[in-house]
DNA sequence: GAGGGCGAGTAGACACTGTCTACGTGCTCC
DNA sequence: GGAGCACGTAGACAGTGTCTACTCGCCCTC
């Protein structure tokens, strides 16, 4: 099956996943994705009544590829013996690699902006993902009076290193590009020091 | 000294500033900016060649803001005879209050692509900021390792709790609006619980 | 005091954007 | 075989940021 016979629908939303990867999120016009997809400017309206629409859909394609990396990454760790805390950093690191490995998508899922009206919807896929950790983290911490909470509080810690990371901050403050440090930082603090 | 005595300059970003506070990131557009400061839309062009360099002297002020915001907030914390875990305390709260009292200006001051050029510059502003929290962790923690590492680890969890509720995410996960128990949470778990 | 120079702001052009609308065009189905 | 229609094209429209004349008023100099 090749690129022309997908329906233009998929095709405007694997060129804006294409164009995102490489120029980030100021590359997705609507022009600019019609062109790449090699229709007219008007032809997306068919499918995306509003620019936001497209850009909403391929924000959902970057949240299915976070969840399947996320999933990947758990199936890994849990291959390899590892127990919820080994689990959790399996997670925390692929969180952190989809955020490095294309910044444009990140910075689209969570432009807000952007994405308003379909806002709710995108936000109700990350729910799964959110289960899944706070799963771990009651298993890591019986005791715990709100694991909800307490994952919560830990997401944000790694949301805040992604989006510091590439805004340039930490760099500038540790005086290190390396995010390690501060994600065993994060974690430790989060669940208590590794086991090693 | 009314508006209009004021050089163009400064209106400019004064204008700027009340439009983000108002409209969001969005209503910053540089015609827009010009019409709410009256003049015409060339006119910005004398002192910011290009819309970018008035939105980073907009972000500026933002972060001017801030820092005078952490500063009092700061100031009232040790009149009050707090120490380090108090003055910490009182930093992240005054942080998450800032970016939810001005949203708009808080996502203006980490939009990477829109500060382009002067981001660097920018980034610098906060390093000072940085310190006195660098300061306070290593006096709650005279044995860590490396007090800028944690400390870092600690910001990034705070700015991470601004951009989640910012996007809504934090209401769907824990569903309260509450972020306090979040930054609670965030704080035990990097600076241990706090005394009572 | 008259005149030249210049800083400051205006106004219009330009290419570009997202949206809207009228128009082909080729396929399907009765 | 012809009607209907889903699909995509092409142009108009208002708006954007940037660039380039142009004008106006003030200061400095002779």
């Amino acid at each position: 099956m090749t690129d022309q016979d997908r329906d233009l629908r998929a095709r405007l939303v694997a060129a804006g996943v294409e164009l995102v990867a490489t120029g980030g999120v100021q590359a997705l016009g609507l022009r600019e994705i019609a062109r790449h997809a090699g229709v007219s400017h008007g032809a997306p309206r068919r499918y995306f009544p509003t620019h936001r629409e497209l850009l909403a859909a391929i924000a959902r394609d970057g949240f299915g590829r976070l969840t399947d990396a996320l999933a990947g990454a758990d199936a890994l760790a849990v291959g390899t013996g590892a127990g919820a805390r080994g689990r959790l950093d399996a997670l925390a690191r692929a969180y952190l690699g989809f955020a490095a490995a294309d910044p444009g998508m990140f910075e689209l899922m969570f432009r807000h902006d952007l994405l308003e009206g379909s806002g709710a919807e995108l936000r109700r896929t990350t729910v799964p993902l959110f289960r899944t950790f706070v799963g771990l983290v009651a298993e890591l911490h019986p005791g715990s009076d709100d694991p909800a909470v307490a994952t919560a509080a830990l997401w944000s810690n790694l949301h805040g290193l992604a989006q510091l990371r590439a805004w340039g901050s930490l760099r500038l403050i540790t005086g290190s590009e390396d995010v390690d440090p501060l994600l065993r930082a994060a974690l430790d603090a989060h669940l208590g020091p590794a086991a090693r």
